[in-house]
DNA sequence: GTCTATACTGAGATAGAC
DNA sequence: GTCTATCTCAGTATAGAC
């Protein structure tokens, strides 16, 4: 059959979501979908390479949404140095809708990260977005040394990747008791505790 | 033998951070300690549970080092609000101190980081200390609303993590030429970059 | 109490028939 | 393109020697 390869895509999407990729064996894949083991193979070449396509058809347009965003900024900057926050917002407000839109694609970008996949799947199909998003802070933060620049952007992106999942990480004890927030209002208390971090003073030097 | 069990625990300490958790199979340790497979179910009942006793041994320090600092700060604040940074600095010295005296704990911490293990290894090795810098926070914190806070700690644990581990995420593209910075000097930037997150405005709510 | 040898189950990958 | 059969390697469990 043609479909064999959706009907694995579909399976292994809704599988790997709801229990990550390392719990979720091709052989349950399989079965759930229907075809051969060896198909998975055939199609994808790997486990891994099965995931990549499922991340793939998520995430290209969340990104090109991004850059549309940072184009429009810079055209009305004209050259200016763009806020921090307004560059943040850009890179946010996508990944907000289309958590929104499709709650799947925000669930395995979460497993991604709560399995330490997240790495990979950045540097193939989100490094040249990262890049334009660099520069335009850079430009955004004159006054900052690069190194320390560099740093700040490993902690946005830790504080970021962490967000994105609803973690066990902070005890129990110390939850609210109204329970989680929802995605989008999380993005926006993301944005502002970025927009602070990123905007601190230099750290002084240390003899 | 009686130190068949100090062989397993020291090299699969080696392994594991040279190759990550995952990746090191007890076959491999146990070839290269130069005892049985067996043993490693003997002594320590699972491969999951090696790992415990290798983060216990290297923890329990810390987090004795960090409660005592946090002690002090509060004697010497009796009872007024401690400063942000100083609740920060008191949490990453001893981390820090642990990081320059033995490269292997980071290492290994950054391990886990990187295969999505810290969140179970923090709830069992880390939980109460983290409470009690929670509420320090709270009351360093007294404009922020609970559950602002609370999101904003989740962000900064994400921060701390993935700063923890040299990680490549980031594009080597806009890695400094310079090369990465030392564990120390990347931990003075995190406090400041975190003190400047937390201490941002609350976010305005939105209709 | 400790340790060894070996067997068991389930994973991903692959060669070759159709 | 698809499927069967098989391979290698993982973690785990058990029986029994010292």
């Amino acid at each position: 059959m043609i479909d064999t390869k959706q009907k694995i895509l579909d399976t292994a999407e809704r599988l790997i979501g709801d229990q990550g990729y390392a719990a979720t064996s091709l052989r349950h894949i399989i079965a759930e979908a229907g075809v051969n083991l060896a198909a998975v193979n055939y199609h994808f070449g790997s486990k891994e390479d099965l995931l990549d396509e499922l991340i793939l058809r998520k995430a290209a347009g969340v990104n090109q949404e991004r850059l549309a965003l940072l184009d429009r900024l810079e055209e009305e900057a004209a050259g200016a140095a763009i806020p921090v926050g307004k560059v943040l917002t850009a890179f946010f407000d996508p990944m907000m809708e289309a958590g929104s839109r499709n709650p799947q694609f925000v669930k395995l970008m979460g497993r991604m990260y709560a399995e330490g996949l997240l790495p990979g799947v950045v540097s193939k199909h989100f490094q040249p977005t990262l890049i334009r998003f660099v520069q335009a802070l850079r430009r955004s933060l004159p006054t900052l040394p690069e190194a320390e620049l560099f740093s700040r952007l490993q902690f946005m992106i830790g504080a970021m990747s962490h967000a994105v999942c609803a973690s066990r990480t902070v005890p129990a004890a110390v939850i609210p008791a109204d329970g989680v927030p929802d995605f989008r209002q999380t993005m926006r208390w993301l944005v502002v505790f970025l927009t602070g971090g990123l905007q601190a003073p230099p750290t002084p030097e240390v003899p």
